[in-house]
RNA sequence: GGGUAGAUGCCCGAGUGGCUAAAGGGGGCAGACUGUAAAUCUGCUAGCGUAAGCUUACGUUGGUUCGAAUCCACCUCUACCCA
């Protein structure tokens, strides 16, 4: 069984070039991981690899999801796991290949034992107040709120949800899965690729203008109707905003770089944190 | 040429005598984060210092005042209006 090679960094750092380059060295077939060049029809927003590159290896679970479906990291993994699996049968490389650092986490490490996002619940929760919340998680589960932020309020909502639907504490549900991280980490391998912020900062305002002039707007146009979903995508919203005539050009431009410049920093955060992944200075 | 409005920290912007190293927002930096994650949330953000504190700051220069981002005068620049 070979062991997939994971590659992570910051979004425009070039884990697709050189996801590449490893499935070419290691008789590999790249893996998506990746929340929304999951989807279908976000290929250009979510900056999926092109089709020159798909040719070039066998690339798996780009475009795969309905643009109506809402994927969570559960689902990602469901997902995932039969194709890794499918391209080891075959004795080739898995290139686990993405920046979503939750869905990663959940591939490599395992999920806890909770219950599974319920839709219903979180609409009626949306509804209230904040402190509302608060003070429930807090009467049903005091650990978990004391360690929760209580000011976020998917947080929050989480740690209730998770109650209510177990008729358990989330705190005794969650405690125990981090034990065996070490171990699991051990058996990994991969790495995340590093460069300087300038460098990084360069390469997403290439990236983003190559995205504007080549059908990002199309794109979104296409998928108004689905934007709860992939509208959380970065540019999304800008280039929404683009369309209505609330912003020009360049304004929009800008907002998508600040916002990608943002992302990318919480994925360095994240990352740092995930000791197995070997740096990679580029 | 005349008139009016304005010039605040990296940017936008509030402040119209002391409580102002200066609200708020953006940006930047750092962090949290096991089922919405390209999401959501937190902290810091003039310089030096471990600190008390010191220094430099609200276009320029000068003035009034115990005390000025705030009042006065000159100048410079910007926007708009009239010629």
């Amino acid at each position: 069984m070979i062991r997939p090679y994971y590659i992570c960094g910051p979004t425009a750092s070039g884990k697709s070039t050189l996801a590449l380059e490893m499935a070419h060295k290691l008789d590999g077939e790249i893996v998506n991981a990746d929340a929304f060049q999951l989807y279908r029809g976000l290929e250009i927003v979510s900056a999926a690899p092109s089709a020159a590159e798909f040719a070039q290896v066998p690339h798996h679970l780009y475009g795969v999801l309905d643009p109506t479906v809402s994927a969570d990291a559960q689902l990602y993994v469901g997902l995932a796991k039969p194709v890794i699996a499918e391209i080891q049968s075959r004795g080739k490389t898995p290139i686990v290949t993405g920046g979503s650092g939750l869905y990663l986490k959940f591939l490599t490490h395992g999920a806890a034992p909770l219950p599974t996002a319920d839709a219903a619940l979180r609409m009626e929760m949306d509804a209230r107040p904040l402190e509302d919340l608060v003070a429930q998680l807090q009467q049903l589960d005091p650990v978990e709120a004391s360690r929760t932020a209580l000011q976020n309020r998917r947080f929050v909502s989480r740690a209730l949800e998770i109650c209510l639907l177990s008729g358990q504490k989330a705190s005794g549900l969650r405690d125990g899965w981090e034990a065996q991280t070490a171990e699991i980490s051990s058996q990994l391998r991969g790495i995340v690729i590093q460069r300087t912020r300038p460098d990084l900062h360069a390469r997403i305002a290439l990236r983003t203008r190559a995205m504007l002039d080549s059908g990002a707007l199309e794109e979104v146009a296409a998928l108004a109707e689905f934007s709860n979903n992939c509208g959380k995508a970065i540019g999304f919203r800008e280039i929404q905003a683009l369309l209505a005539g609330e912003i020009d050009r360049a304004t929009c431009e800008e907002l998508i770089n600040a916002a990608t410049r943002q992302y990318a920093k919480r994925q360095e955060t994240w990352f740092r944190r995930e000791k197995w992944l070997q740096a990679r200075l580029t």
